[in-house]
RNA sequence: GCUCAGAUGGUGGAACUGGUAGACACGCAGGACUUAAAAUCCUGUUCCCGUUAAAGGAGUGCGGGUUCGAUUCCCGCUCUGAGUACCA
């Protein structure tokens, strides 16, 4: 028979399903392997042939591993908690688990169909109560922790009441909201229950408190920082505003340090590490305090000489401005400070003649949205505040400014302006005229600030005449000494937001007394999801929740007693999408355990994710947000490795590749029904139009198709060039409104998974992006046809032979058992399928069909194409299935090796002749037959040559 | 602006640590089979000059360098893509 993709591809696929071949065990001799995909968000739109680039890459790797002996986990599911089946429900009332499990069976088909050897007994759905339980559980856990910055990990919240109980705040070094409240034991116990909680609340790793968030109106709902890209929402692109709320929040900033030193041991991107590291925004520097001096206005008179601000007010007891800065040793450069409009002392340092500039700045500012602001960094704005305060180190006074180029949430919202260093200070000094200090003697600050760290201080008192690095160390130790700065790390990192006003994510199981969040018992896990009647925000603005009818909580010392009273408001807002994903590995290891969210056993046999495939666009969301709860699980000893994911690769994206036709123009500047070809457009008026790319091949448009492509094209007329219609191409996102979207469907039922498969990895290297191009299936489509006449007579019928195979067949089967080797472990598919199609034409040369040869090249072959593969293995004999247990042909190097070889020698650089010399011959005697040969004889013309270059025992260049 | 990645035929792309650039595939051209088409198979295909065959020259974004030898290493530049952006 002919090669017959469809029963084939069915018929194993079938036998897969049914025999659960892959699935794997927990407890086996063999190495564990753990490749894992990044789950998909089950969207409507189903899959399109990008989305399975990566999962086919790991499915090959996965294969192969398991040839290799290991015992291999390989398991799939759906992040089915998210905003768009949430949308739908909203606009249809639909419920959006109604959408998400419809949408789940379309992807688990068109998964089925390309034939992924996954462990489907495993898999999970993130909006499952039986997952979400556990995520709730983990919260819990987070809730009940704070983060120990002697131990630098996290501990449980009991041994923090334990202190507090023992010694007060003394000698606890955490991570919390207010560091400068303290107190004794005495005064912990005097708090009553409320006040205490309040105060562990600032300790906790997830924690509510009041913050600036970023608020989307068009979704209703919060995002945090890497949901949002330019100002707008990345799920929707709807505008974003700052918003201030009491909201949830992961103190990821605790393990800011944590996350990045684990970026240096990890097998990961160096882009990706570098995205990473940008995000948490390490700056190492120094925090300096600047003593606010009384203005002038109020040093004489009334009032003179008393600490309190210029314009009266209470700076309830900050007598000083903290500033961050990495170039501490430009103090002496200081000309003013400026500090965030938003600052918390602003109103206090305003004085009275200066109120009016101030208030008015403020409302400008207030005015510009976040989009404004930062599309507007080239205009210089800013205010006096008309106070003053004094550099710690030479007493100079300095002029205090707001303006919006310091931002409030970064640092202490407050930097001392160097303008000879720094070209956002210099240009406000140039514009405001404020004196500029030059302080370092090679600056030239002619045009523009010099940032220069080479060079002499100058101007700088103690310091002038050193160098960088002795400067900074110099006013890092006066500043201590004066108890006025001192050595500093600073983050850019900010706490996660972890609410969301939504209804189709998990329930956070807090409830509320007396204002102050309390976690529901463990035993009432999970907290099930309510039905409401509508999605939208409740009338009074409330989160979807608030519709609920019965959202209460009765602890169970009240449900004993049965009274009704004893109830509790749940918390309104659900869980963010990142949830869900930030721990799901775990989940696969024990999928279906409901004691554990993963037992021991499992997670000391499988550990962590030797191969994660998956996009880059998660660097900065769910790779960090998965690393820091690791890192929390393995500080609470759940889980056994400090990093999740040893190694990963990011799959490129797939664009789309639109075709356009190019539609005549007539001289009223109206569109005709006539199109003229892509070569002859310049002859023409045309104006582009997209086509539909499923009816272009190789640039060439099917006329007839188009005519049926929209009615108003039933007439068209065409200009053609030698009797075709050639479209143009232009690349773009693959969406459905540029009609450049392929299915895989259409591709498997017209050439199927098998090729779809090499295809996909052909396409080019896994790790670049690159458009869809469906020229050039048919080439792997020949290739798969080509292996399959291999095993086959003229007549379709399967003829293997029992020979000995001779050398050149073992040479060709052991050239490709190498190369793929290699280029699997290097990840480099697309020359893997290169050399299948050159082994097997050589094999077709050679009329080669012995079942020595063949037996092997099937097993090689099958991490790629494994349907045919099983297929052609039972008819070489072998038992159904056993091919995904096969081990990995040995490699025998010795097959490789020629009796006869011939290379290129090359004089001064220029190839003159080609040599060909016996095998058998020694190193040694390789030499001296090359210079005795009688061509390059000819070349040295006599002379003994200058030089004589040997690569690997080879003479490969001659210097004359 | 900053950070990172990249630039090779008509196209996608090969070339592992510097050693015959363009593997493999698509496309294109020619041929075989066929009444014809499709499918299949064979041959050619970096460019220039030339041709019966040859022989020669140029060539991996641009300019320089190191080297016997550079797509590969170094310096400078141009362009493209991605991330990030008043981060003090």
């Amino acid at each position: 028979m002919d090669y017959q993709f469809k029963d084939i591809e069915q018929k194993w696929q079938q036998f897969w399903a049914e025999h659960k071949t892959f699935r794997a065990e927990n407890t086996t001799n063999k190495p564990k392997y753990y490749v894992l995909d990044m789950f998909p968000y089950p969207s409507g739109a189903g899959l399109h042939v990008g989305h399975p680039l990566g999962y086919i890459a790991s499915d090959i790797f996965a294969r192969y591993k398991r040839l290799k002996g290991f015992n291999v986990l390989h398991p799939m599911g759906y992040d089915s908690f998210g905003l768009p089946a949430e949308q739908y429900a909203i606009q249809t009332g639909q419920h959006p688990s109604v959408t998400t499990e419809a949408n789940i069976a379309t992807y688990r088909r068109q998964l089925d169909q390309i034939g992924f050897s996954f462990d489907w007994d495993r898999e999970v759905r993130t909006s499952s109560a039986d997952y979400y339980k556990w995520t709730q559980w983990i919260f819990m856990q987070l809730f009940n922790s704070y983060y120990d910055k002697d131990a630098d990990k996290a501990q449980s919240i009991a041994k923090l009441v334990e202190h507090f109980e023992n010694n007060g705040s003394a000698g606890i070094n955490a991570v919390c909201d207010d560091e400068t409240l303290t107190f004794t034991a005495d005064d912990w116990k005097a708090f009553n229950k409320q006040e205490q909680q309040a105060e562990l609340l600032k300790y906790r790793l997830t924690y509510l408190r009041e913050s600036t968030v970023n608020w989307c109106p068009a979704l209703g709902t919060v995002l945090a920082n890497d949901e949002v890209k330019d100002g707008f929402s990345e799920r929707g692109g709807y505008p974003v505003e700052q918003k201030k709320m009491m909201q949830w929040s992961m103190r990821i900033t605790a393990y800011a340090q944590r996350l990045l030193t684990g970026l240096d041991h990890i097998d990961w991107p160096e882009p990706l590490k570098e995205m990473q590291r940008n995000w948490i925004g390490k700056s190492v520097g120094a925090s300096v305090r600047f003593p606010i001096s009384l203005s002038p206005a109020l040093s004489e008179g009334e009032g003179a000489g008393k600490k309190v601000s210029p314009n009266g007010g209470d700076l309830e007891g900050a007598h000083y401005i903290e500033v961050f800065t990495t170039r501490v040793d430009t103090v002496f450069g200081v000309s003013f400070l400026v500090i965030a409009p938003e600052h918390e002392l602003v109103a206090a340092l305003t004085t009275p003649g200066q109120k009016t500039d101030i208030d008015a700045y403020i409302t400008q500012t207030k005015k510009k949205s976040e989009l404004d602001r930062m599309a507007d960094t080239k205009t210089v704005s800013g205010a006096f505040t008309g106070s003053y305060v004094t550099n710690p180190l030479n007493g100079t006074q300095i002029p205090v400014w707001i303006a919006d180029y310091v931002l409030a949430g970064y640092g202490t919202g407050a930097v001392m302006a160097v303008p000879s260093g720094d070209q956002r200070d210099f240009l406000f000094a140039k514009h405001f005229n404020l004196p500029i200090i030059p302080i370092i003697d090679i600056q030239n600050i002619e045009a523009e600030a010099d940032p220069t760290k080479e060079g002499k201080y100058i101007n700088s008192d103690f310091i002038n005449g050193l160098g960088y690095k002795e400067a900074t160390a110099a006013v890092v130790a006066k500043l201590d000494e004066l108890g006025l700065g001192k050595a500093k790390v600073n983050f850019r990192m900010r706490d996660a937001i972890f609410g969301r006003q939504r209804y189709w994510g998990e329930p956070v199981p807090v409830y509320f007394k007396g204002n102050l969040p309390y976690l529901i018992e463990e035993q009432h896990l999970p907290l099930l999801l309510p039905e409401i009647d509508k999605y939208l925000p409740t009338e009074s603005g409330e989160p979807p929740l608030g519709r609920a009818t019965d959202w209460s909580y009765k602890p169970q010392e009240s449900r004993d007693k049965n009274q009704e009273e004893a109830t509790y408001a749940y918390e309104l807002s659900t869980m963010p999408g990142w949830a869900g994903s930030s721990w799901y590995w775990y989940r696969y290891m024990d999928a279906n355990n409901d004691k554990e969210f993963a037992s021991r056993e499992a997670i000391e046999y499988w550990k962590d994710v030797d191969l994660y495939i998956g996009g880059s666009e998660h660097a900065t969301g769910h790779l960090l947000y998965s690393r820091f709860w690791n890192k929390f699980l393995k500080d609470l000893d759940l889980v056994v490795e400090e990093e999740p994911f040893k190694k990963l690769i990011n799959q490129g994206m797939i664009q789309g590749r639109s075709n356009f036709v190019y539609r005549l123009i007539d001289d009223e500047g109206k569109g005709t029904n006539t199109f003229v070809s892509h070569g002859l457009i310049k002859e023409y008026k045309t104006s582009p139009l997209h086509v539909d790319v499923n009816i272009v091949e190789n640039e060439v448009l099917n006329l007839n198709k188009f005519k049926e492509f929209r009615s108003e094209f039933a007439n068209a007329e065409f200009i053609l060039e030698n009797g075709k219609y050639i479209c143009g191409v232009e690349v773009e996102k693959m969406s459905k409104s540029k009609f450049n979207v392929v299915n895989p469907d259409d591709l498997i039922s017209r050439y199927g998974a098998d090729t779809l498969r090499m295809y996909e990895m052909f396409l080019g290297p896994l790790e670049q992006s690159k458009p869809w191009n469906t020229n050039g299936i048919e080439g792997v489509f020949k290739f798969l046809r080509k292996f399959w006449r291999l095993f086959h007579d003229a007549e379709w019928n399967f003829t293997v032979s029992n020979e000995v195979p001779n050398k050149a067949e073992l040479k060709s089967l052991h050239k490709i058992i190498q190369k793929v080797e290699q280029d699997i472990e290097r990840f480099s598919f697309n020359t893997s399928v290169s050399s299948f199609m050159i082994a097997v034409n050589e094999l077709t040369d050679l009329k080669c069909n012995k079942r020595a040869i063949l037996q092997e090249l099937v097993i090689t072959l099958a991490p790629y194409a494994p349907h045919i593969c099983e297929e052609l293995w039972v008819m070489l004999g072998n038992p159904a299935g056993s091919i995904s247990t096969a081990a990995y042909p040995k490699f025998n190097p010795a097959y490789l090796v020629e009796d006869e070889f011939s290379y290129p020698i090359s004089f001064n650089g220029k190839v003159r002749t080609n040599i060909s010399l016996s095998l058998t011959l020694e190193q040694s005697d390789i030499e001296a037959a090359v210079l005795a040969n009688a061509d390059v004889q000819k070349q040295l013309n006599g002379k003994a040559p200058k030089k004589v270059i040997v690569v690997k025992g080879r003479i490969v260049n001659i210097v004359i």
